[in-house]
DNA sequence: ACCTCATTCAAACGTTCGTTTGAATCCTAT
DNA sequence: ATAGGATTCAAACGAACGTTTGAATGAGGT
């Protein structure tokens, strides 16, 4: 009566073909449907595995989409901080600029097209029931590092103003991650790029809030 | 045999309590859980009404959801638009900051503290056979608008790259109004000025897209 | 050869889902 | 007062849901 869900620590990367099987296709209806649109059986029978399979290895569809996320969120985790600890390790004070650029650029060629920005999209929309344990122990570090960086990259800004600046610059990114493209833009030529600029321009902004002018 | 489905066009706004009951209880499942979480027996529960009455008015839980989305956002879109509309009566080409300060104003004093910023973030988080339509016929005109006025109010910035900022600024907004403040911050000074901010900043920056330094 | 144990399989569990039905009830206009 | 349409109600429909079960199957070590 050993517990399936949590398999010896040893297989958990070179587990059989089944359950990288059912990764992959519940990462896929994930992406495109959500979770709760998402039913145990319709990921059984995209991966052409028996139904039983899915409780079996992830022990309850909860723990499938924590498996999922995992598989394709850490890895891209692990490269900001490397990145971020080998800016920090060749200059003392990293500019707001290749902070960013460490936080962002993982982003780019990871694995199959669009399919982990997206994930990670479906990620944030989800109840918070579900969502926040996972998005706190997968970016909780990563956060309060880079948050750090920034606040050190920008000596001017309170610590409180740099949360709310990367806060959108995130959402930026969850929104360009979810949707893609704007609406009747033909091409794709560097969504990352572009959003790393305008992440640059709304957090490097002058410290001082200017008044905003009253709407008539 | 009259669909009460399409009931009378005037008992679209007079309709009896029965129907408000249900459109709040309905719009704060949804905010919390989502669209797919939320059981129509459990927003017939929190109305304190009949499970058929439900169907009886909305027709569907689909037809239920765009009844929520519509009874919030359209006002907002309505003065949305007002307020560009006068903006640029008064001056023939207002900046981006009048601009954008036209879009996100209204999300201020929204009736309930916050509903209607959690209920659009939601409805971008919905799977797109859902949500796509609804966005549509919602936000269509309204985005169109606005992607005009920026250019107008940018002229030296091609199309595309306004409809890409604009998209940014967007993508910003939805993780404020989905997720409320950044994590850790205490109070919640002005989060729509906050973000108006951030926006104005990443849309009138430097036409010119600068090199990005390599991270190392 | 046999025992062992991890994995797969078909079948069913009880629950909950969105929707429908048809009678009961309320409101309004005559 | 009363007829008639609008609305509410309790009950049930079939389908789909996540999960469990227990036997069948397979490969590996002794």
């Amino acid at each position: 009566m050993s517990d399936p869900a949590i398999p010896s620590p040893a297989a958990e990367s070179s587990s059989s073909d089944t359950a990288t099987r059912i990764l992959d296709a519940a990462e896929a209806l994930f992406v495109e449907h959500g979770f709760a649109a998402t039913s145990v059986r319709a990921i059984a029978a995209r991966a052409e595995v028996n139904l039983g399979a899915t409780h079996y290895h992830f022990g309850s569809k909860e723990g499938l989409l924590g498996a999922v996320i995992h598989r394709r969120v850490a890895p891209i985790n692990v490269a900001r901080l490397e990145l971020l600890a080998g800016l920090e390790a060749t200059e003392p004070a990293p500019g707001a600029r290749a902070v960013l650029g460490a936080f962002f650029a993982p982003l780019r060629g990871s694995g199959t097209p669009a399919v982990v920005p997206r994930l990670m999209g479906r990620l944030f929309g989800e109840p918070e029931r579900i969502s926040r344990p996972l998005i706190e122990r997968q970016f909780g570090e990563t956060f309060e590092r880079f948050t750090a960086a920034l606040a050190r990259a920008m000596p001017g800004v309170g610590s409180q103003e740099i949360r709310w600046r990367f806060h959108f610059a995130i959402g930026a990114m969850i929104h360009q991650l979810r949707t893609g493209a704007p609406p009747a833009t033909p091409s794709d030529p560097d969504a990352i790029g572009q959003l790393i600029e305008f992440a640059v321009a709304g957090i490097e902004r002058d410290p001082r809030a200017p008044q905003q002018e009253p709407t008539p």
